[in-house]
DNA sequence: AATGAATGAGGCTTCATTCAT
DNA sequence: GATGAATGAAGCCTCATTCAT
């Protein structure tokens, strides 16, 4: 597991585009982006190493061999799809959890936007979750920072410190339960059943009671 | 999220050898055993799609073509793999929610026993988890009487009716978040870690305690 | 029966290459010609089942998988083959069949056009009657309603209608016997015997005085 | 095309057997047959190429392995098959050809019972004539002396001799149609059609009229 | 901004054949 | 008289990638 903290100090490297005069860039930059949306669709749907270029040229109306004006291998894809979401996500964690309250409420918070964010961008997180390791090695190094479990921990931690969650739990532990249960929404998820905030709403409370302290017990009448 | 990864963990699980009397030498059903071993290892390692053949047969010191001795299909060797942790799987949980109790003493002993279940039986489990999309379509619907969420949800819902689990709750939700957490346990748990047991304890008693009735009633945010 | 064989002539057909003027450089279509014409002739030559596709591929200085741009598959491949000539040969028949004249006028016509059109097409023609049943079977129904034993005996009967041909004899079975000794022309012939209107003229000979009505009547055997 | 006569003096090979003791003899002797009956009707429905050893055993239900236990190759099999009818065909050729009467008598003989010969052994004789090029170079020289075109073009010349057969016709090509219809029995015959002495009847008389010498023209007032 | 025609490597699969038992 | 477990070669096919146009 990894160093924790408010996600690193890590510049966004630009992508490898091309060089194209003004004048086309635009256009040409809609196409860059409906390619990562069909590639990120596909792969979330058959998996990476089961998806040929040839069919993501073929939805897009092109062929395969076109698609290496945009890309430079086919990891190339992967690693644009994930790193979209990837970026996503750690500012959304940074977001949610700078709120203020009891650690148990940032966790509430943090599982809350968690979930919301992982359905408002299914594809691109079904593709980040399942396919991560599909990614070449130098590209799994280079994001390696994103480490949802180790801020979660802390949180829970923090929470621990200040009395509002219990103190019995393993907080790596409860964060794995925490992160399991959420993002495993991409696993069932899928539209026409509970609302995503209804989803968020409930997951929240189940972990949030399953963590506060016992009022019974030990009452949180134990601050840091 | 986290840093996903499958294959931290992969332990070479042990063949349970019958034991053969000198006349029986290397019967086929070893070598058979060897080659589903192998197999579910590389498949939780690279993924099955990313699996080659050559490799699998490489590491069985044998041919490739030779594999076609003891299956018909590539798609064969993955269904094998997941049919064997598929049924004892479901025989798992039908011991476990047999018991006696409420309904939720008797989520409590699905969840530990479901943890531990997993994490014994860690690659194939992986496989499972992780390639079951990758089966044929007609091996995809032969399994899928395997059917946890639902049961689960059964099991709070008879904690509702019984009065052990709170009303406030969507079964189906809660029963997600309670399958999330424990599936996800694949992608981190490696050994040198918490226990099997430990980690089984914990998650029974963060989902029992965010599930049971009787805590103080807290469906709002009740900050400090 | 005579030792059999097929490829003893097997010419290479010269492909009516289109006129291309400098901008059309290599088409596409041209290189499609010389695959089909390579296949065809090594099918003929071997057989389908024991023509690999890596030996058309060396004969066209290209490798295997370069075929793949062009076919789907090697079923395809015969087919295209077979498709070609199948075409051809229902035209021609349609053509030499609507003459005027009796009955028997019009199936020497055929006798002649059909003898000679099989060996203006020999390759082909040969991979048609040869390789046939190694076509798929969806192909194989595709290509049923070439149906020359029928159309045979459909002229035989109007020729007994028409008083020009024998009545004692079965019209379904004459039929055969011109198609037999026709369609077996691809067995044995070879450049530098008897030419093609030669043989196809003895041939129709022999058919008309056998099936033609006014010769002594001759049904049982009248011995010298 | 090869030197006709009467069947030349070639000794049979005893059929590379292994060694068995007088005992398991019989039984091993009718497994062989067996073998060589589904050999010939697989190759036969299929073509040899297409045909898999496992096939042939799997209809044996045997291993296809075992199967050299009597063969030495797959070649092995075909060869068999062949040589079995091509030593029918020399010896009723033989006695066919042999009896009394015109040239053009005999030629009907030889038709008539040419047709009910190949009808009678229609499996062995559709292996032979579509799969005899299958067979390797040695075994096709080997089995090289049955020459049905020539004797049939040599009874052709007889009966020009002997005026019994039109002289306008080249014997060479009369011979090649009257057995391309006649083999090409194999390519349409099957049970319930008209029955193998009236298609044999038909094709003789339909040659023979064909061939006779016009009553009109030139009458068979013109012995050898 | 893309096409068309490959390449080359490698993937899955088949199959004739072997050989110890 | 056959089995069982391979081998090794080859077959069909796929696919990421290239490059001239």
């Amino acid at each position: 597991m990894n160093t924790p903290g408010r996600a690193k100090h890590i510049e966004r490297k630009t992508r490898p585009r091309p060089a194209v005069d003004a004048s086309t860039r635009k256009s040409s930059d809609e196409r860059w982006r409906e390619i990562l949306s069909v590639a990120a669709r596909m792969f979330a749907e058959r998996g990476f190493a089961a998806t040929a270029l040839s069919q993501i040229a073929h939805d897009l109306d092109m062929l395969k061999g076109s698609l290496y004006y945009y890309i430079k291998s086919k990891d190339d894809l992967l690693y644009e799809v994930i790193r979209d979401v990837y970026w996503q996500g750690i500012a959304n964690f940074n977001q949610l959890s700078r709120g203020a309250g009891s650690g148990l409420d940032r966790l509430r918070a943090v599982i809350e936007g968690h979930v919301v964010h992982l359905i408002s961008n299914m594809t691109a997180t079904t593709v980040y979750l399942h396919e991560f390791n599909q990614l070449s090695e130098a590209r799994r190094e280079e994001l390696s920072a994103l480490d949802y479990s180790g801020w979660i921990r802390d949180l829970i931690k923090e929470g621990q410190a200040d009395g509002s969650i219990r103190k019995d739990l393993d907080p790596s532990l409860a964060a794995m339960a925490v992160l399991g249960a959420t993002n495993w929404v991409y696993r069932w998820y899928h539209e026409g059943q509970s609302s995503p905030r209804e989803i968020a709403a409930q997951f929240a409370e189940i972990f949030t009671s399953g963590l506060a302290v016992d009022r019974g017990a030990s009452p949180s009448t134990d601050p840091a």
